[in-house]
DNA sequence: CTAGGGTTAG
């Protein structure tokens, strides 16, 4: 009678946890079983509650389960409970304590099955060293488990984790009828190895696709920023009816973000609210940073503050959108609070921290930043860190201070950090400073286009036209290419792309006409084109030409033709905008009584009545 | 107790 009685509770107890029980609540219920003498008169008790404590999804949970089997269990661990914590873990915070389970479970004299290779496939997936896998992959077709279909696809998984495409290739090719799941974690391994053309023939050959397999197809593009394909993709997919879900959105914004598409981020966040998809953190996030990442830091902030639960990358999105958007104040207070809430900040965190300082001119605040990140959070800089501190000096005209900065490094300088420092040398003028970074750039890797750029813009800014025709020779030399530049500009959500002195445009002829139009009227202005920056790839004769062709022109000349009156033209370019082009479209936001917003490699600019809100310190 | 897809910087 006093089982029966006790029973009931204990299950209805227990089908309770999930992963918003406290861990508080979890030790309540424990000692309610514990009382109600649960573990000594019903024999799966305490399995079935170290079962729920560890599928609950809660870590603390989890590791309280852990430590119970491990400290007398009142009962015998079943084989089954074993397992599921080797499964929470595979997909917890540390996925390391499975093969501490695994030898428990081994000294239970229990064996492993296909269920338990799953698990250890995964945790071995997040291992850095990738020498687990492989070691796994042994011991499980020692037990006979390497024909199972699970496994199969966790070993693909695997493999393509710890960068073995070819092992997940001869694996998925020994399987004569591969099925769906199979046929998508071989399309990820591909996409992550770089080769996502290989992966959309697989695709495309699908005999049936599920919301997962549209999913892991649009993330391999926009992973290798081939944001457009993943668009494209995006609206195949609605038109095929097939179900999206909050991943899908993450992808898509993610390509928004890149592209600064804001008319397609905007629809999608309407189509989020209007099919009721759950914001969730990672959505809440992806929301942020394509707000901030197209110009809109008001709408980005808004989403930030109406979410209610944020992690750090929550918190890193907004204080990087602040940063690049200039607004240095409210990232520095925005961090206050995220201090004062107990979010533990990371490496990113402090990349938008000093960008923030950098950007605003802040040298002293950057400093004691920097003091904070590696005293107060023992975070290591890494080379973006050192990177932003020699930006900071060498932004504020402290050359000095910047080459002293990187005289003290502890880690080796990398090309970048030399680079920073070039184009500081750029921005004042110092032309002996500029050759000593080429010389350490060109120590480190011979062929660095940018690099080459900017000193011979050097040279030609200081009319040192012997330097010029050095620097051209040498990359002539080399085989040294510039990266092409490139501008989208987002029309009527449509993603047009613009490249240098490109004509593949449809309608190229009224751009063409526009362009003149636009050098008409910002002469009578007062306009004059800068030919110093010119690319030296391009012929002399050709220069003033080749100015109205950097690829930003073509972008907001295309905006001119097909944008209404009054309508902001946003473009979004993948290297700096060079000073030609900054004056230009300072000119023009001014002529033609139009806003712009020209997002380049490093941040924004917004142009309004002839000024730039970057004050032109880029 | 099973397998595959999602967020921040550079």
């Amino acid at each position: 009678m006093a089982l029966l009685k006790n029973l009931i509770p204990h299950h209805s107890a227990l089908s309770l946890i999930d992963n918003s029980t406290s861990l508080r609540q979890a030790l309540q219920i424990h000692a309610h079983l514990l009382t109600s003498g649960a573990f000594t008169h019903d024999p799966s008790s305490f399995n079935s509650f170290l079962s729920s404590l560890a599928l609950s999804s809660s870590p603390p949970l989890l590791s309280y389960s852990h430590s119970l089997l491990f400290t007398s269990p009142p009962q015998p661990p079943s084989f089954i409970t074993v397992n599921s914590l080797i499964r929470a873990h595979s997909s917890g915070p540390s996925p390391d304590l499975c093969f501490s389970l695994y030898r428990h479970l081994l000294s239970l004299s229990f064996s492993p099955n296909h269920y338990t290779f799953t698990f250890l496939l995964r945790a071995a997936a997040s291992d850095h060293g990738g020498l687990l896998g492989p070691a796994i992959h042994g011991v499980l077709t020692r037990f006979g488990c390497g024909t199972d279909r699970h496994v199969q696809s966790s070993l693909i998984h695997m493999y393509s984790s710890i960068g073995l495409v070819s092992h997940a290739r001869v694996i998925f090719s020994d399987i004569t009828d591969p099925d769906l799941v199979t046929i998508t974690s071989m399309l990820t391994a591909l996409t992550e190895s770089g080769d996502v053309d290989s992966a959309r023939e697989m695709f495309d050959e699908m005999s049936e696709r599920d919301t997962v397999s549209w999913n892991a197809m649009i993330a391999g593009y926009v992973h290798l920023a081939r944001s457009k394909d993943g668009l494209d993709l995006f609206g195949e997919m609605l038109n095929q009816g097939a179900k999206v879900n909050e991943s899908t959105m993450v992808s898509v914004l993610t390509a928004c973000a890149h592209l600064g598409a804001l008319d397609q981020g905007t629809w999608v966040h309407a189509y989020i609210q209007k099919n009721r998809l759950k914001l969730n953190v990672t959505l809440g996030t992806s929301l942020i940073d394509m707000y901030s990442k197209c110009g809109s830091i008001e709408r980005a902030m808004k989403v930030f503050w109406s979410m209610k639960e944020k992690n750090v990358f929550t918190w890193n999105s907004a204080i990087n959108g602040l940063a690049s958007n200039g607004a240095a104040e409210e990232c520095l207070k925005l961090f206050e609070l995220m201090e004062r809430q107990g979010v533990v900040p990371d490496g990113v965190t402090f990349v938008g921290l000093l960008q923030g300082c950098c950007v605003a001119g802040l040298v002293q605040k950057g400093r004691e930043m920097f003091s904070l990140m590696k005293d107060q959070y023992r975070i290591e800089p890494l080379h973006e860190h050192y990177g932003c501190m020699i930006d900071l000096y060498g932004r504020a005209g402290k050359l000095d201070e910047a080459v002293q900065f990187i005289h003290s490094m502890p880690i080796e300088p990398n090309v970048s950090a030399w680079r920073t420092l070039l184009h500081s040398c750029k921005m004042y003028n110092n032309v002996e400073l500029g050759e000593y970074a080429m010389k350490e750039i060109t120590n480190i890797e011979v062929n660095n286009d940018g690099a080459h750029v900017l000193l011979s813009n050097i040279y030609a800014d200081n009319r040192i036209w012997k330097g010029v025709s050095s620097v051209r020779e040498r990359m002539k030399e080399k085989g040294v290419k510039k990266e092409p530049g490139c501008s989208v500009i987002e029309v009527h959500g449509v993603v047009h792309e613009f490249f240098v002195r490109g004509k593949s445009h449809p309608r190229y002829r009224e751009i063409k006409l526009m362009l003149g139009e636009v050098d008409r009227r910002l002469r009578l202005a007062g306009y004059q084109a800068n030919t110093k920056e010119v690319l030296f790839d391009i012929e002399e004769e050709d220069k003033e030409d080749a100015l109205s062709w950097h690829s930003e022109k073509l972008a907001i000349a295309f905006g001119l033709v097909v944008l209404e009156d009054g309508v902001e033209i946003r473009v979004v370019k993948n290297l700096r905008v060079c000073w030609d082009c900054h004056h230009w479209t300072k000119f023009v936001s001014k002529t033609f009584d139009r806003k712009i917003v020209v997002r380049d490699r490093n941040r924004f600019h917004h142009f309004k009545d002839g000024l730039c809100s970057c004050k032109d310190y880029w």
